[in-house]
DNA sequence: CGCAGGATTGAGCCCCATCAAACCCAGTGG
DNA sequence: CCACTGGGTTTGATGGGGCTCAATCCTGCG
């Protein structure tokens, strides 16, 4: 695995041996680097190999009654397709959103590895676990969430998360994003997107201009998202300072 | 791990020896009761066991901005807070629709069988892969699609996923869920919940009274719902009769 | 028989979609 | 240097799908 955030995630949520970390890094991979919009993996698709984020934005989307549906954003450190290795047909697009670079590993060499790292899959496991969570907690967004807050749990969660990977430092960070692309991820027409976007202006709790957002009131907007960051750090609300898991 | 529907669709996807099977089947675990209404799980509540439904259907929901959002519905064979052995801290409740039974195995004793039995993990990891392609498609069907084609939706993921487990047979079925579960569900208001069912029922697709749900004209259904069984099934669409995969 | 929870119906309204046009700005090429 | 172009953003006007409120109906049950 090539990517040294996605190693240190790794780390946080479950230990890994010395041995065990280095068979993750010693993964042969091979680099691409992608174009706004091009696509890395189409529907149908079937997968032979992991991809792992190194820089950009990646983002699985699919048309749905007439609307391309966003369904999920990747930044880098993530395996947007890790899920291949289970189910081998991808059953969206994934996109690159701005320029991005990814690298790929094998399905074969990484299934050898797990087999001789159990402890791996385990770890592999929990990016699941986590981004099954990041999936809920969009449901809840769309099924439960006015615009405002829908859009402003969105710009919670990606600044959280590029924080994680060290893309994003006193709550600036470098968004490819159109409004459409938001409008997509949210459910929202993009004319509702950039009015909504407006009045997280006016409010004067985000700047967002040229590929740059700020949250400049991190407080107030995660209050009126209902934003916990929790679900994305695979973190316990009632143990923050427990040891990170291990099996056996 | 006690429900044999469990241990048929984990075989389904993933290979196991008999060893393997029988280290399963072996599993101690303790059996509850629960009612209409009764929460197993409670939003903020460490998990120190699994929780495996038998009987019965659960909901995982939760309030957001004064809604009740139910992300997830639970039938006989799975495993709601599989997670838990990751991230210990349900961010749900978890709650009996009707009454179940449920199984808990402790995580302690299922870590050391994980630990023995590498394979286990495995198969385990890919259950977690297959609730998120449910996430995933929910996510979809909240952000893109009208409330007929929604609800007609959520309707055939049920029927597909109890079919699985032989609780659906010719299209019908026991389902003890309100409108206003489907309501909390789909992110609809449950007067319009109404008027969609009824709506479905007037162009006769389905018949649903008293807890009994049968679909009429599943095709023109699914049609209608853009529905696609295989992410239930964790099936590729590309490759059918393919082997289950194995890990190594 | 009375009750309670769920299903149904009606009326009014609002959030957000749609359509259409204008605006801004960074390339790009003449 | 500037006209041209195209993608993204912004604005206005209009309409509809679904929400809210409130009342009624239905049905199983104590």
């Amino acid at each position: 695995m090539p990517h040294q955030k996605l190693i240190e995630r790794l780390l946080a949520v479950s230990r890994l041996s010395n041995g065990e970390q280095k068979a993750l890094v010693g993964l042969p991979y091979a680099v691409r680097n992608l174009a706004d919009g091009d696509i890395v993996v189409h529907q149908g698709d079937r997968a032979s190999c992991c991809t792992v984020l190194m820089t950009g934005f990646l983002s699985r989307q699919r048309v749905i009654s007439d609307r391309n549906q966003i369904s999920a954003f990747y930044v880098p450190g993530d395996i947007p397709d890790l899920h291949g290795l289970h189910v081998p047909t991808m059953d969206h697009d994934l996109c690159s959103t701005g320029p991005s670079t990814i690298a790929t590993v094998s399905h074969v060499v990484l299934r050898q590895v797990l087999e001789d790292f159990p402890a791996l899959g385990y770890a592999l496991w929990g990016e699941t676990v986590i981004q099954a969570a990041i999936y809920r907690n969009w449901v809840e967004n769309l099924g439960a969430r006015a615009a405002l807050p829908r859009v402003a749990h969105l710009l919670c969660e990606l600044a959280t998360r590029l924080q994680q990977v060290g893309l994003a430092t006193g709550g600036r960070m470098n968004l490819p994003f159109t409004q459409a692309d938001f409008a997509d991820a949210c459910g929202l027409s993009t004319v509702h997107v950039n009015r909504t976007i407006q009045e997280l202006r006016r409010r004067r709790l985000i700047d967002w201009q040229s590929q740059t957002l700020e949250l400049l009131e991190r407080a107030e907007l995660e209050s009126i998202a209902e934003f916990n960051p929790d679900y994305v750090l695979g973190r316990s609300k009632l143990a923050p300072d427990q040891s990170p898991l291990r099996l056996g």
